[in-house]
DNA sequence: TCATCTGTAATGATAATTGTTACAGTACAA
DNA sequence: TTGTACTGTAACAATTATCATTACAGATGA
């Protein structure tokens, strides 16, 4: 996760649960972000295969939330924008050696183990819980 | 965290503890991660300022863990090579706008709770533990 | 039919990461 | 004191990840 895809998804996600009912352009929201909105209907699109989003083409068009945020999760949230492992990448280990051989394997379980607590703590919070705080 | 950093510097400190007192050469090391020797170095370059690692020059050098592997826990290596925020980058949003002005703090403290949460589970595991797999 | 907006692709630009080579300096050993 | 085996570090190239830009077909409402 060197990218900023979480924090571009958080803010939309608060953007639209700020902005209620009304839909709002993907150009609005990329100007908040001070972002491309190509790259925000990107991000949008991912969202919105995902089920948090709903949008509409054409005029008068633009996203909403597709689920009430006090239901929305962080965890959900990291989940969908999650590429690489939280740890980082793993090498491509020598066989013949003792621990070249077994290491991904325990690097993975480690890896399991340490995402899974970062995401029991995501759990606790709802995207309601974060735009509330604007 | 989209590298390799901790993966290869947990592949070399459990080099160095499964080796005990003997010395392991940088070429050797390299050669279990399958690395390029320089960059094994440089990690190891920064692994021993940080105190965990004491290395030797010349014939018959290499290097050895400088502390007790029982006393070394995986949440002072992460802290080692930790580079990036767990969740990633923030953008640089705008300050004209209500959430763009105040989203990046509202980041860092949610960064700052699940980062603590990662470290501590990585905190109730040392070297000893994991090198003890192999 | 016009203006607005989405969805997506194609392409370029920049930054992060890894790989390679080179070499001065250190230390041991014959 | 000379050769050999290492470290430590820099400089640079190559590769990959990430972000930016442009373009445009298609949807939609006025």
């Amino acid at each position: 996760m060197n990218n900023a895809k979480f924090a571009t998804a958080l803010h939309i996600m608060t953007l639209l649960d700020l902005s209620k009912e009304e839909r709002l352009p993907s150009e609005m929201i990329a100007g908040s972000i001070n972002l491309n909105p190509a790259l925000v209907r990107k991000e949008i699109s991912n969202l919105r295969k995902l089920g948090f989003i709903s949008s509409k083409e054409g005029n008068g068009g633009g996203c909403t939330l597709a689920r009430p945020s006090a239901e929305v999760l962080l965890s959900e949230i990291y989940k969908a924008v999650r590429q690489t492992p939280l740890l980082g990448r793993s090498n491509t280990p020598n066989p013949a050696c003792l621990v070249g051989r077994q290491i991904n394997q325990h690097l993975e379980e480690l890896y399991t183990e340490a995402e899974l607590s970062l995401l029991s703590k995501l759990e606790k919070k709802t995207l309601e819980e974060f735009s509330g705080k604007f």
